[in-house]
DNA sequence: AGCATATGTGAGCAAGTATTGACAGACAGA
DNA sequence: TCTGTCTGTCAATACTTGCTCACATATGCT
């Protein structure tokens, strides 16, 4: 993981509606762009192309063609660069952070104030 | 943690340089703000001072001063609000996010790609 | 083929952000 | 008190980013 990948996830996510557009495809498997969109009200259907295409090149989420659709998913792998980043800062606080994790767990999704940010 | 709280960390945590800075500043305990500066040959003074000035508003770090000195640390609650954003996000490969958050704990300090975004 | 649907792309403008240079405040030492 | 050091803040400028509008591309339907 290279810091230009760094930057450009890092980036991505400084971003509140693209932080939305994540939370809402990661609420679901997949979604159209049409649909994303169409969940941002003050928003044009081009900016939210934009965003996935920021989103997309930055490796958070992949998009799948079928037919005239492109279906958005979100991308795993890429919370290692976060967590890499955060560990590495936080070292002397990782048994915190670990404890956070499980915590989060152990709520489930509950914790809606992090996804509540798709405000338009 | 309301969702300003969350751009503002998200927003200072998209800057290269300033994630380096809270690098550097988390390899130590304490570090004047001039010392953090030195470390960044083609970034004025200034430009430093502004970047703190980011993340202290941002609650990811805290100064202390002493004297003429201003002594920075890092500050561990704000890493919450990411891992709060991740778990939403990733829910399904939380178990994967946990793991992962061990296995750096278990690998120590040295994934230093992650940390080595400090060049100027 | 022709038209509607789904989506991306590029130009241009508005808004936000980073950097610099000059200035100011606080403190320490002589 | 005077001077040098450490640091922050303000104003101006250059850069970057997000949004919209118009257009292009690809696909499906009739």
């Amino acid at each position: 993981m290279n810091s230009s990948q760094s930057d450009a996830i890092f980036s991505a996510l400084a971003d509140p509606t693209r932080r939305a557009i994540l939370s809402l495809i990661g609420e679901h498997e997949e979604l159209p762009a049409g649909e994303i969109a169409a969940h941002f009200d003050s928003l044009g259907r081009t900016a939210v192309s934009s965003h996935l295409r920021i989103l997309r090149l930055a490796g958070l989420v992949s998009e799948r063609r079928d037919g005239r659709f492109r279906h958005y998913s979100v991308t795993s792998t890429p919370a290692d660069a976060v967590v890499a980043f955060l560990t590495s800062v936080y070292q002397n606080s990782l048994e915190q952070l670990a404890s956070a994790v499980q915590d989060a767990s152990a709520a489930g999704a509950t914790s809606a104030d992090a996804a509540g940010e798709r405000s338009a």
